[in-house]
DNA sequence: TTCACCTGTTAGCTGAGTCTTACAGGTGAA
DNA sequence: TTCACCTGTAAGACTCAGCTAACAGGTGAA
């Protein structure tokens, strides 16, 4: 189920004029940062943290590879993504909120007897990136 | 067809996590202001700030009442929406946008020839606000 | 008249998000 | 060795959404 808080996080990956223009252009297949940066018209830093909060949000995924000359490239590449938007999700939202509150509940009642094995969520990999090679 | 602005808009105006309580309280009926300020938890001046985004991307509309005892009382109602996201969303309005700007020069076109009568699209009613009387 | 509500607006502070400039390192080819 | 690409990060400036405090005005009831 959605948290709010991952309700947010993907409306605001989403949600600016840039970023639109990146989905946009991911949409032809992958492409490495720096042409990216060209096409779309911005610096390479600047991308770099959009991409950075699209990626956290789970809407791309960068991939470093080494291409044919040896020559490092992080592709980026659009993962699919599908969002209905209505009260009603935004009221699931909020419900969710409330039982990750009773989990996390639980788990504070049960430190002392810490069950471990639980983490599973999708909080893991700090970073997407692999690594590739031809 | 939605443009990347509103599209834009819509998103931004429901990702904000009090906003998203708000329409969540909005969703069992309507509420007057100071009432619904009240149930989130907010100061009315922010409350006020919030509805405005509420009610220019459409989410949201506010009637302004007069009480059986002649009290005025602004009451706020949730309009239905509904919004699908997805890569294709983003295209669209993208194109959209392409669109609305050759309509732009269209009639930067016909400047000199003023053709009137064309204001029509969404962009009246500074104020969705209405009085009524019991 | 005072109280308890309601409506609405303005001026200001703050912090997060945004963006630019600058740095540091790697590769292959001329 | 220099050039033209590529990768990444750090440090600032700036803007605006978000929020608070304070104002001004209306009603009915005690």
């Amino acid at each position: 189920m959605l948290t709010s808080e991952e309700l947010l996080q993907l409306l605001a990956a989403v949600g600016h004029p840039l970023r639109l223009r990146i989905l946009a252009e991911l949409a032809g297949g992958r492409v490495h940062v720096s042409e990216l940066a060209r096409r779309v018209g911005v610096s390479r830093p600047l991308l770099y943290m959009h991409l950075e909060r699209m990626e956290k949000a789970g809407l791309v995924r960068g991939r470093l590879e080494l291409a044919a000359d040896g020559k490092a490239m992080k592709y980026i590449e659009l993962l699919p993504f599908e969002l209905t938007l209505t009260i009603d999700t935004v009221l699931a939202a909020l419900r969710a909120d409330d039982e990750a509150d009773d989990e996390a509940d639980h788990k504070a009642d049960d430190a002392a007897g810490d069950t471990a094995g639980d983490a599973a969520g999708g909080e893991e990999g700090p970073h997407d990136v692999q690594e590739t090679q031809q």
